[in-house]
DNA sequence: CCCGATCGCGAACACTGTTCGTTCGACGAA
DNA sequence: TTCGTCGAACGAACAGTGTTCGCGATCGGG
C-alpha cells in the first residue's frame, strides 16, 4: 500500500493528496438557489458571500467567477421568485377581480420569502412571466373600458404598494418575534398587545387637543395587516373607477 | 515659560499635558444631529458609529453611553426630521386639498434627506408634531363627511405609499447617478435615456403575444416620478370618494 | 487633599464584501 | 508519456462594520 491509498497515513513531511473536488460544483443557478434558501430561512440580511460559499463547500472568492457581487445574487434571487408568479387562466372578463387576484398572489409570493419584497423597489420586471401577467392585467383593463394611461399608472402604483405593504408587514413581524424563550405568546399575540397598548396611549391623549383622534381610536386601530392590505387595493380600484368616469362599471349594488 | 504653556515644546521624555477635553461634549442630540448631517450628505448607509464619533472628535465606544446602538441613532434621526413637518394653518375646509398638501410636504421633507424614507416603514408617529397633523387630517375628513373608519385607513395607506414612493425614487436616483466623471449628462438625462431604451425594448416585444403592452408602450412609459406620485395620491382620494358614496363631494366640474 | 463615582475611549472581537496571486486539475499537443 | 497551457478554484489579506470590555482620567463631595 502506497501513501495516499485508502486511509494509509502520510509521513508528516509529505502533504496528503487532497480529496478531489467534483467539478462543475458551482454555477449561477446553484449560487442563487442557495442564496434563496438562506433568504427563506433567515431573511436577506443573513445572506453573506461566505455563507453561500460554505453551503456550497467552497470559499467566498469562488463565487465571484459566476456573479458580480452580493447585490447581483440577491437581485437574481428576486427575479427567480417573481418568475414563479402564476395566475389561474381565465377569461379575464372582470378586470377588478383580476387585479385582486394578482395583488393577493403577489403578496403571498413575497410573504413566503421573508423580506425579499425589499428588493421589489425600483425593479421593473422584464422577464416573460412578468410580461405575460402585465399583458393580461393591462388587456383586461383596456377591454373593460379603462383608459390605457390610467391602467398603466394603476399597475405601476399597485406594484409599488404591494411590495411596500409586504415589506412593512415583515418589519412588524420582526419587531414582534419572540426574543425571550420564556415568552410563550405567539407573534400575533405580541403584536396585538402592542397595538392595544398603543390604542390606550392614544386614548389618554388630551381630548381637547386631539378631539377627532380621541373619539375614533378604535377606528385607527381597527383591522389587521390583511384587512389594511386589501383596503389599499380596493381604494386604488375604486379610484380608477372614479377617475375613469365610471366607464364599464358594473351596476352598483343596493 | 514652562513646558505646557502656549506652544512651548516638551522634551521628548515628557508626555505632553493633554489638551483638556471639554466635558459634556456628547449628548443624544449632538449624536443625532451629526448622524443626520451624514444622512443628508451621503445617505443612511454612510452612517457608521465610527464616523459619527470621528465627527465629534471621539471614539465609537463613547456613543454607547447615550444611545443603544446604530438602529436607535437612525430612528432618532428619522423622528427628528419628521418633527419638522409643517403644514400652513388653514380652515381645512377642503380635506382633499389638505391631503394633497400633506402628501407633498411629506414627500419633500423625505426627499431632502436622501434615503431616510427607508426608515418610515413600520413606524407610527407618536410625537406631538405627528399627532397634531394627524388630528387636522382626520378632523377635516370626518367634517367633510368621510366615515371615520375610511379616513383612518386612508391615512394609514397614504403614509405607507408616500414613504415607499420617496424611497423608490431615491433608489432610481442612485442607479442613475454619475459614476464616470467623463459623463457630463445629468442624473435626469441618464434616467430619461434608460427609460427610453426600456420603452424601445418593450416596443420590440412580439406583438402577437403582448398586443396590449405593445400598443400602449408610450402610456406605460409616460410621466416622471412626480406625476406618478401625485397620481397615486389622486387615486386614493378618488377611491375614498367612491367608497364613501360621494358624501360631501364637491360638484363635479364640466 | 483625597477618594470614589462617573464619563470617555483604545483595543479587541467577530463579522462583512471584495480582491489578489497562487495553486490545482484536466486536457490537447508533441 | 510528457509537457504546456488555461481556466477554475480558493487561501489569505484588506479595509471596513457594530458592539463590548475594562482601563484610565477627570471631577464633585467629604
Amino acid at each position: 500500500m502506497a501513501p495516499g491509498e485508502s486511509g494509509f497515513p502520510f509521513p508528516p513531511w509529505h502533504s496528503p493528496t487532497p480529496v478531489p473536488r467534483p467539478r462543475a460544483l458551482l454555477s449561477r443557478e446553484r449560487i442563487v438557489a442557495v442564496a434563496l434558501a438562506i433568504v427563506d430561512a433567515e431573511g436577506t440580511e443573513a445572506v453573506t458571500m461566505r455563507r453561500i460559499a460554505a453551503d456550497l463547500d467552497t470559499g467566498a472568492a469562488s463565487l465571484y467567477a459566476y456573479v458580480s457581487g452580493k447585490d447581483e445574487v440577491l437581485s437574481l434571487a428576486h427575479d427567480a421568485v417573481l418568475a414563479n408568479l402564476r395566475l389561474p387562466p381565465g377569461p379575464d372578463d372582470d378586470w377588478r377581480q383580476l387585479i385582486r387576484d394578482w395583488a393577493r398572489a403577489t403578496q403571498q409570493l413575497y410573504s413566503a420569502h421573508q423580506d425579499l419584497a425589499r428588493l421589489s423597489f425600483a425593479t421593473i420586471p422584464t422577464g416573460t412571466a412578468g410580461m405575460d401577467i402585465a399583458e393580461r392585467l393591462f388587456a383586461a383593463m383596456v377591454r373593460g373600458g379603462v383608459p390605457s394611461s390610467l391602467a398603466a399608472q394603476l399597475l405601476d402604483r399597485l406594484a409599488l404598494y404591494i411590495g411596500a405593504d409586504v415589506f412593512e408587514g415583515w418589519l412588524y413581524g420582526q419587531r414582534f418575534r419572540a426574543t425571550d424563550p420564556a415568552d410563550t405568546r405567539t407573534t400575533e399575540e405580541r403584536a396585538q398587545e402592542f397595538f392595544v397598548s398603543l390604542g390606550a396611549y392614544f386614548k389618554q391623549m388630551p381630548a381637547d387637543r386631539y378631539p377627532t383622534v380621541s373619539a375614533h381610536v378604535d377606528d385607527l386601530m381597527a383591522g389587521g395587516g390583511q384587512e389594511r392590505f386589501e383596503f389599499g387595493i380596493e381604494l386604488m380600484i375604486a379610484g380608477v373607477d372614479k377617475l375613469a368616469g365610471r366607464l364599464g362599471e358594473p351596476p352598483p349594488e343596493g
